[in-house]
RNA sequence: GCGCCAUUAGCUCAAUUGGAUAGAGUACCUGACUACGAAUCAGUAGGUUGGGGGUUCGAGUCCCUCAUGGCGCACCA
């Protein structure tokens, strides 16, 4: 990979006095408008260092280094410097990259480093809906990208099995349980027992003692308690794993928080002995007011533990097991505040690791009617949305495609359903909370995951026609890169070789939606091409470098697709 | 009350981390299927970047302030 930037950099380096490499490569950017040139470099801030108006500075620079091998052409406008590249010769370099359908936007900035990706999280006899979908597919994501740096990646579902709502869903079932309910419907049947011990607790406020009794009892290890808690598990988990197999999601483990329930003693003493923890209202907490923020409860007055104890020993626990260079928890934004709180206990306790400790916050989902309640029954289930989608997009097919078998439609209508579904999940920055609308999830025209995917379907149906002969030449580059120099071919060109730093950068920011982002634009950019320029023509040499092109292309989006955990149908 | 986050075209969102004339999609209107897939492409129109101050060569971006909305603030997770 050629880093042009860095090129320039030291190009325009060596032309200044007292001005480094560095310096250049912080001020050159990529113009907006490719018209100002394929990269530009500002002059304001050398006006100062060099007393000198910076429309001279630039006029100057552009001068010294307009012969340079690099630039078909070099230009000052205004305080400006507008360098072009040689055409041809990017195009090769760019082109050579994408050959390689695998491995392109693939690097080892990672170096074999270890990073823990925890995501998903769903709590056990809860149901999954389309809340949950964003730690599901923003972790996934964040793991796939972490996996093409060069990290190794473990993934952890950190399911919410554990706490106090176990001790009510166990009293519930003790009054009002049935076994073959449970396994006929795990998730409606203990959700309505959860709902119905809150609707009892209300008028028997006993009801809610009883529950903390048996999990405190469970957390001692109790038979029966674990006995059920044990099951519901299960049964739970048993559902969930038809939606990870629906949006092919897997995990390395399943850590579920009862995980570290014997783990949590050993730190709780460390914090006594450094003093840290006090009494207070009978509970056991960590003062933090020094910092802002409320105390953060280690134990409760009955004894039993919380999440935050429980976070803090996984913590501890994965630092020693993976010694991770990462530790990352996509979790959503209202734990802001918890996670502020837990790092700080250990990071008093002494450990630096924490810095390395990152909580990847993303936005609420609701729905029209208001923020979703399990309690209330105000929930739309992510597998109902998944199924829509699917159902909707084998109608669509099935209509495109007359003559289509049943097994076709089928495996490219969840191919194109769910991957509707997961890339508008990633479309936006992730901060951002949305309301959930169903005729939204379900439109497939503009910049939806539907139209990459046809682009690339389209793309691999020129390819099919032009046939192997053709595809093989380009493919080894056995090209003349001068048919490719119109406007539209050129910026897919930029677009196909940005990939790679595209994928760098979503990495850093833990932003899938960036390459989101640029998948669209790749895919607009094939898209101007095909219509502003005919592929397959009668000129042999023509068609092979325009195939070379469409090649790239559909790499490209094919490695920015399944980066979002998304499939490139071949056609559909 | 305090803290964090958000606010950009009618709607949903971008904007190279302080750079050139703030860009896409969608909705409306117009045009393009006897060339490789119309789930496509092209064009018209749409903006006081929530309001007000400040910092500087330059602010959607940084600082202050106000407004609106969301989230959070001790025994839930």
């Amino acid at each position: 990979m050629v880093d042009y930037k860095e090129k320039i950099a030291e190009i325009i380096s060596s032309k200044i006095d007292d001005f480094s490499r560095d310096d250049a490569l912080e001020l050159l950017e990529i113009p907006q408008d490719s018209k100002m040139g394929d990269y530009a470099f500002p002059c304001f801030r050398l006006a100062k260092l060099m007393r000198k108006a910076p429309q001279m500075i630039a006029a100057d620079i552009a001068e010294a280094i307009k012969d340079e091998e690099l630039f078909s052409e070099v230009r000052q406008v205004n305080a400006y410097v507008n360098m072009f590249l040689s055409k041809e010769e990017y195009t090769k370099a760019a082109l050579e990259e994408a050959m390689d359908a695998e491995n392109f936007g693939k690097s080892n900035v990672g170096e074999g480093k270890s990073v823990i990706v925890e995501y998903s999280s769903p709590n056990i006899a809860k149901p999954f809906h389309i809340g949950h979908i964003r730690s599901t597919v923003i972790g996934n994501s964040i793991y796939l990208i972490y996996d093409a740096l060069g990290y190794k990646v473990r993934r952890l579902n950190h399911v919410g099995d554990y706490g106090t709502q176990f001790g009510k869903m166990i009293v519930a079932y003790r009054h009002w349980g049935n076994e073959q309910d449970v396994k006929d419907a795990p998730i409606t049947t203990l959700l309505g027992y959860y709902t119905k011990f809150h609707a009892e607790a209300e008028k028997h406020p006993e009801l809610a003692d009883e529950a903390r009794k048996a999990f405190a009892d469970l957390e001692k290890g109790a038979e029966e308690e674990v006995r059920l808690w044990k099951w519901f598990s299960e049964e739970s988990m048993k559902e969930f794993d038809k939606v990870y197999k629906m949006l092919n999601i897997q995990f390395d483990e399943v850590d579920g928080e009862s995980f570290y329930s014997d783990k949590m003693q050993r730190f709780i003493d460390e914090l006594k002995e450094k003093g840290l923890l006090e009494t207070s209202r009978g509970a056991q907490i960590v003062d933090l007011e020094k910092y802002g923020m409320p105390p953060a409860l280690i134990t409760k007055s009955d004894g039993s533990t919380l999440y935050c104890t429980r976070d803090i020993a996984t913590a501890v626990y994965r630092k020693e097991t993976y010694d991770f260079y990462k530790n990352i928890y996509v979790v959503a934004t209202q734990q802001n505040l918890y996670f502020q709180q837990w790092m700080k206990v250990v990071e008093l306790l002494g450990y630096d690791w924490v810095k390395d400790c990152v909580h990847v916050p993303f936005g609420m989902v609701s729905l029209e009617e208001g923020t979703m309640s399990t309690r209330s029954g105000r929930v739309v289930f992510l597998e109902d949305v998944l199924n829509k989608a699917v159902e909707k997009t084998g109608e669509i097919i099935a209509e495109k495609n007359p003559n289509a078998d049943a097994d076709f439609i089928d495996d490219v209508a969840k191919q194109v359903g769910i991957g509707a579904v997961i890339f508008q999940e990633l479309s936006n920055n992730k901060i951002k909370d949305y309301v959930f609308k169903w005729d939204k999830v379900l439109n497939f025209d503009g910049e939806t995951g539907p139209y990459v995917q046809y682009t690339y379907a389209r793309a691999a149906s020129v390819l099919r026609k032009a046939g192997e002969a053709v595809a093989t030449r380009a493919e080894q580059l056995d090209i003349d890169f001068k048919y490719l120099d119109s406007d539209s071919a050129y910026e897919l060109v930029k677009l196909i070789y940005a990939f790679p730093g595209v994928v760098v950068e979503a990495g850093e920011k833990f932003e899938p939606s960036i390459i989101t982002r640029h998948v669209v634009n790749m895919a607009q950019g094939f898209n101007r091409f095909y219509h502003d320029e005919h592929i397959l023509t009668d000129d042999e040499d023509e068609k092979t470098a325009k195939v070379a092109l469409t090649i790239a292309a559909k790499n490209a989006i094919k490695r920015g697709l399944a980066l979002l955990g998304m499939q490139a149908p071949e056609r559909m």
